[in-house]
DNA sequence: GTACCCTTCGTTTTT
DNA sequence: CGAAGGGTAC
């Protein structure tokens, strides 16, 4: 047989084997659906299909890269390399570049972060002349408009559709948003997908160029895609239909942000002859594992049963802790960690800690530095969330697109170079007669006249620095050097010192933007030929920088921290679930808001990412906006099956109760009050 | 135009 | 408790 179905099982296989027509593979945690994914590529290949005609979906950045790994050591790595993987956002974006022209954008356009989309939202209700009163909070208008794109509204129709004076509001600065992202020749992360949706669905010939690259397609984590997704890939597939879709609606997680769970259940109707397989192996858990995971999920009303086992042998008990406190938790988990590692055969990148929400990682880093306990955080943006961080990026951005106003504020006045409000208020009057972008008026006369001798001086040296680096980066290659002369010469660097007064904070912001030009080293190393600034830009905007595959530091033997959502998808062998209290997870707002179901899901993936050994934990008592509020256990922690788990105190951890042991124990009192 | 002090406020989850 | 934004005093 050939070798890469010898390493599926038979229902694994189907799916791998059936190249053409839709495929559903709708199973539990664990029983390999990513590996159907990536050995039905590798099918594809051995049999013949050219690399450049498959497109391969992911969830994250990250999971692309390792499923392309993993692919090249199956089959060629140069076939691997020419397959086409990736994120929605990440595909659409490279897609965007290419086609964008047709949509009334040129290819330098920047993505907008989410301080851009908010500046964007003020000015918008600024120029609408809302009041004070009248003014929306900027986090509505931001899930007003994430909400209208990913339901394939453009402005116009939700203005027709508004019939709440809301949603009239609302839609009014929706469309004034739009006009000026689009002056600014930017997109925001929802626009990636909308405008190839869009673009694809008024140009038949677009759309058909890509069906004729792209003829088979397949999706990973089925569960969490949109509906502009749903549509993007309907729309792709066309008449053909080979679709490959593999998710479990147990595991859907991110209905918050717009996922549609509908997606997958109505598949099958959506791609008529669909052959649906399903799989009930996992090969990850232990039968306590897993048979907790099956009871928690059963919990939730209105599922569709799915029958999994496991030969991964029984297992042992699950371990519950009460800490008094979160110091005391954070302490816990050092020390158990310490324990397992030097008494057990476990490495510290076999254990996992997930927590329901970020902030939750911070004692526990502390605790585990000061063990000296390597540990590497995954996910949480804080690092590029940093405003000297996203300064650095603005610099950067207003290079790559000279229409990028938004960029231009933020870092006119950083660090202030004689250029503030007065002058920022003239371009914006002036900008009302003459039509350019806020770094070309710079080097305007009818801009120059207007100022002071002083502030013409700043604002002449400032543009030409901005042009002459213009000029060098519209070369590709030498980006690190690049940047650094750039950062420099325009005075950011160095103006970090003067911004901050304090030395401390100053040098270690400093510090920040040094490693953030070391990843644009990095990304240059990685990077076959030389890379434009433009492309640099774009992997940082879609958060690729974020997860890198594990090299550098810790040479990769590091304990991993992430919340339950960044750990779908992977497995580990020994897993701590900390804060499991009422209010943490379920999180405080799914009760207020009734979606608790969600939460227990998550609370699934959360169990189901361990292979032998879970504890979880939770605390007494726990610091709340900066006062102890007392914490209860979680109510998910009821529906664990008693049998299967062990309610423990922190001693009991690091000696386990040996009934030998115990009588052992037993004998030696009797032994001493009989001598006595 | 800038520096610093005061309030306010809020905390899911992320491509 | 911390970040961030607004207001006031140089
Ligand atoms: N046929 C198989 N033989 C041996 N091991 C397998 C097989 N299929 C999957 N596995 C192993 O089972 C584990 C889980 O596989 P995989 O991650 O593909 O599952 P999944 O269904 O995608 O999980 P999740 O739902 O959590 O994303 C992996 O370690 C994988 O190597």
């Amino acid at each position: 047989m050939d070798k890469i179905l010898e390493q599926l099982n038979p229902e694994q296989r189907e799916a791998a084997k059936t190249i053409k027509g839709p495929v559903l593979v709708l199973a539990g945690a664990g029983t390999g659906k990513t590996r159907v994914i990536t050995y039905r590529i590798a099918y594809m290949l051995r049999h013949g299909i050219p690399p450049e005609n498959i497109l391969g979906m992911t969830f994250t950045n990250k999971a692309a890269r390792e499923m392309k790994e993993r692919l090249a050591s199956l089959v060629s790595e140069n076939d691997a390399a020419k397959v086409t993987l990736g994120t929605f956002h990440s595909f659409c974006a490279r897609l965007l570049r290419k086609e964008i022209r047709i949509m009334g954008f040129t290819p330098n356009f920047t993505i907008a972060d989410d301080s851009d989309q908010a500046g964007i939202i003020k000015q918008a209700q600024a120029e609408l002349g809302l009041s004070k009163r009248e003014e929306i909070p900027v986090e509505r208008v931001l899930w007003f408009i994430g909400n209208a794109k990913d339901n394939l509204r453009t402005p116009r129709m939700a203005k027709n559709a508004a019939d709440m004076d809301f949603d009239v509001l609302a839609s009014a600065v929706y469309e004034r948003y739009q006009q000026i992202l689009e002056n600014q020749n930017m997109l925001d992360f929802d626009d990636l997908l909308f405008f190839v949706y869009r673009m694809w669905n008024e140009n038949p010939e677009i759309l058909k160029k890509y069906q004729n690259i792209y003829k088979y397609i397949l999706v990973d984590e089925y569960q969490d895609t949109n509906m502009v997704q749903f549509e993007m890939l309907r729309m792709l597939a066309g008449n053909a239909m080979n679709i490959c879709a593999v998710g479990d609606d147990d595991q859907s997680i991110y209905g918050w942000r717009g996922a549609k769970v509908e997606n997958i259940i109505r598949f099958p109707e959506h791609f008529p002859n669909t052959k649906l397989i399903k799989l009930e192996q996992n090969y990850r858990s232990t039968n306590k594992i897993l048979g907790s995971a099956n009871k928690i999920i059963s919990c939730n009303p209105g599922r569709y049963e799915k029958s999994l086992w496991s030969n991964q042998g029984e297992g042992e008990n699950l371990k519950v802790l009460q800490l008094r406190g979160e110091e005391e938790e954070a302490a816990f988990i050092a020390d158990a960690i310490s324990e397992v590692v030097s008494t057990q055969d476990i490495d510290y990148n076999d254990i996992a800690i997930l927590y329901r929400s970020n902030h939750l990682s911070r004692l526990i880093e502390q605790s585990l530095r000061k063990s000296q306990i390597p540990y590497k955080l995954v996910g949480g943006q804080e690092f590029f969330k940093r405003k000297e961080i996203r300064d650095a990026a603005a610099y950067l951005k207003i290079i790559v697109n000279p229409k990028d106003d938004q960029s231009l504020l933020r870092i006119l006045g950083v660090p202030s170079r004689g250029l503030g409000d007065k002058v920022v208020e003239s371009l914006k009057v002036l900008q009302r007669s003459v039509f350019l972008s806020f770094t070309e008026l710079l080097s305007e006369k009818a801009f120059l006249e207007k100022l002071s001798s002083k502030a013409r001086d700043a604002a002449s040296a400032f543009s030409n620095c901005i042009n002459k680096y213009r000029e060098i980066f519209s070369r590709p290659g030498d980006l690190y050097q690049n940047v650094n002369d750039y950062l420099l010469e325009v005075g950011y660097l160095n103006g970090l010192l003067k911004i901050y007064k304090d030395r401390k904070e100053a040098e270690k912001r400093q510090e920040n933007v040094c490693e953030f030009i070391n990843a644009i080293a990095q990304y240059e190393q990685r990077y076959q030929g030389k890379p434009y600034l433009f492309e640099f830009l774009e992997s940082f905007a879609l958060l690729d920088e974020n997860d890198k595959t594990e090299e550098e530091e810790n040479s990769g033997n590091a304990v991993i921290l992430t919340t339950v959502h960044a750990a779908k998808g992977l497995e580990f062998p020994y897993v701590f679930i900390i804060g499991m209290e009422h209010n943490i997870f379920p999180h405080e707002r799914s009760i207020k808001e009734g979606s608790t179901e969600e939460e227990l899901r998550l609370f699934y993936v959360a169990l189901t990412r361990a292979k032998n050994n879970l504890t979880i934990t939770h605390s007494g008592s726990r610091m709340r906006y900066g006062t102890p509020s007392s914490q209860r256990p979680s109510v998910f922690l009821s529906y664990l099956p008693e049998e299967n788990v062990d309610k423990i105190e922190q001693s009991q951890f690091f000696k386990p109760v040996d009934k030998k042991d115990l009588a052992e124990g037993f004998k030696n009192i009797f032994n001493i009050l009989n001598e006595k």
